[in-house]
This record gives C-alpha cells, sequence and structure tokens, in this order.
DNA sequence: GCCGCACCTTACGTTAACGTAAGCTGCCAG
DNA sequence: CTGGCAGCTTACGTTAACGTAAGGTGCGGC
C-alpha cells in the first residue's frame, strides 16, 4: 500500500540527483536559494519528486546552452504560468534566437582567433629552424631585445 | 638636437596610448600594477616610448586571442630574456598551440550548441502555430504545468 | 551509548580584470 | 590668483556561480 515504487511517486534525496547530474550538493542547495529549484521538506531534510528532477535536468541543459542562471530562472517562470501566454512564448524564443545569434559570433571569433593563432605558431616555427640551423652559443646579451612581436 | 620629432625618441603619455588602443587609463595603470609594462617617470607622470607601446600593442592582440594576462605576462619574458633562448621559444609555441586547441573546442562546442538551439526553437515554433489555430480563452488553471521542456 | 553518515544552516572566500570614488599634484591660460 | 585639466595614488566594489569551513540535527547500526 505504500507504493514506495511507483515511478510518479518516486523521492530522491539531494545526493542522489546531484550525482545524477553532476553537481555538488552546495550547487543544489544555491539553485534553491535562487529561486531555481522548490523541493519539498520532510522535517528538515529536502525531497525532491519528479517534477524537481525534470526542473533541474532543464536547469542542466540550459546551463550547457550557455544561458545564466537568471535567464533559465525566467525560463523556468515562463513554464510555470503555462502555455496560453502565447506572448511569453515568444519572448523565450526570442532569447534562444538571441542566444544562438552570440554563439555563431563567438564562432565566429574562434575562426578568425584561430587563424591569427596559426600565424603565429608558423612564425615562431621559422623562428626554431632558423635558430636550430647555426646556434650562436650565446651571443647578442643585450642587444636583442625589441623585436617586434608576430 | 633635442631631436623631438624622430620618430623613436617620441614619448607618448597615458592618455594618448589608451585612446589610440581602446583602453581606459586605469587599464593602463593596472597592466603596470599586474607588472606587463614599466614605462619610465618623468617625475610623477608615466612616459611611454616606442617600446612600451610596441608591447601594449601585443598585450591587446594577445587580449584579442584570449589569453589572460598572466599568460601574457609570461609571453613579455619570454620575449624579454632574447631569442636565443630555444627551450622557452618552444613553450611559447606550446602555448599558442594549447590555445588553439582550446578554441577548436569551443568551436565544435558552439556548434553543438547551435544545433540544439534550433532543435529548441523549431520546438517553440510549433508549439506558438499549434497554439495560434485553436486558442482556448482561459482553460487548464493548474493542470498544464508539469509539461518536460524539449 | 556512542559512531558515523547524510543532511542541514550561516557566512565568508574565490577569480579576472578592471570600475569607481576620494583626495592630491603640476602646470598653463586668463 | 584662480580655474581647470591631465595626471597621480590608495583602496574598496563589482559579477557569476559556486567553494569551503564551522558547527548543528536525525537516524540506523553495533
Amino acid at each position: 500500500m505504500a507504493m514506495t515504487n511507483m515511478d510518479d511517486g518516486r523521492v530522491f534525496q539531494i545526493g542522489e540527483l546531484a550525482e545524477e547530474f553532476g553537481l555538488t550538493l552546495r550547487t543544489m542547495r544555491f539553485y534553491e536559494d535562487y529561486g531555481l529549484l522548490k523541493p519539498e521538506r520532510d522535517g528538515f531534510a529536502r525531497r525532491y519528486k519528479h517534477r524537481d528532477r525534470a526542473k533541474l535536468s532543464l536547469i542542466c541543459r540550459a546551463k550547457r546552452l550557455g544561458f545564466t542562471l537568471e535567464e533559465i530562472k525566467q525560463f523556468l517562470e515562463l513554464y510555470a504560468i503555462g502555455d496560453h501566454q502565447v506572448g511569453q512564448m515568444q519572448y523565450l524564443l526570442d532569447r534562444a534566437r538571441a542566444r544562438a545569434v552570440t554563439i555563431e559570433q563567438q564562432i565566429e571569433d574562434g575562426k578568425q582567433t584561430l587563424n591569427e593563432l596559426r600565424e603565429i605558431e608558423a612564425q615562431i616555427e621559422r623562428h626554431l629552424t632558423k635558430q636550430s640551423g647555426p646556434h650562436d652559443t650565446d651571443a647578442a646579451d643585450g642587444k636583442a631585445k625589441g623585436r617586434e612581436l608576430p
């Protein structure tokens, strides 16, 4: 009668979920303080139910996507008020698109940076091979300084 | 004899270089405290010479490449001791390559994230178009909650 | 009856790269 | 001489997302 193994009625304690999602206890509690989670209490201990676990899953995923906790909080609030709020849904879509734009930008920047780095690598390599030939044992004490960077 | 317009003998004051490189005075001084720059002093005022300007240029470039100030500091020290230190040069090359790997990773992560975001966008759009047809005026007060995130 | 474990709370510490405010100096124009 | 600007120093504040430490609770086992 106690139904302790029905999947929907399953309760988790903090350590279980922390391990499942690769978080620390501190992080779980922090999310609660932040307003992302509100598990019930069994006396003093937190009791996470199926819905809390789903929320936590969303939080982790959004974090992987690079959203801030503040944004995630707003997302959760949007979901909490229900889908009939089309305007809010539109807002959520906007946020996702904005994030996509940011990431595209970052990718472009990264490619540009990579190109510059490749050039620098090449220059250093030329520098090294040039010196590995005629290696002056200790010449040019103070005058070698002042060379412009690649 | 004073040679005040020889390009090599030109001295800059802090505000000039700050504007040229798009930095604040605070930032310039911070870099000095951090050990990246050591301009001479004319009494109390900082006097930046041609070499300092070149260094600053390197610093800004390295920052654009995503290196930390700590790394940049080490680079500058490597340059200061001269090129005959092949081992150090090799180290510098390693750092550049490591940074390149990091950026490649970031680009890959970004692409992955973009894919996930695209999916989410699509789902939200489906959600919106579905609702824009038969819009229920205010039904489903409390039971609409609990929907799993896309 | 005590051990140890899993959990709890409160609250200060951390990192990077500056921002910002308060109060001072030196110099030049009017 | 006064105003104003450009520069100076010192030192605390900021942001995000937790880390870490100190000290307390409840419970099951030996």
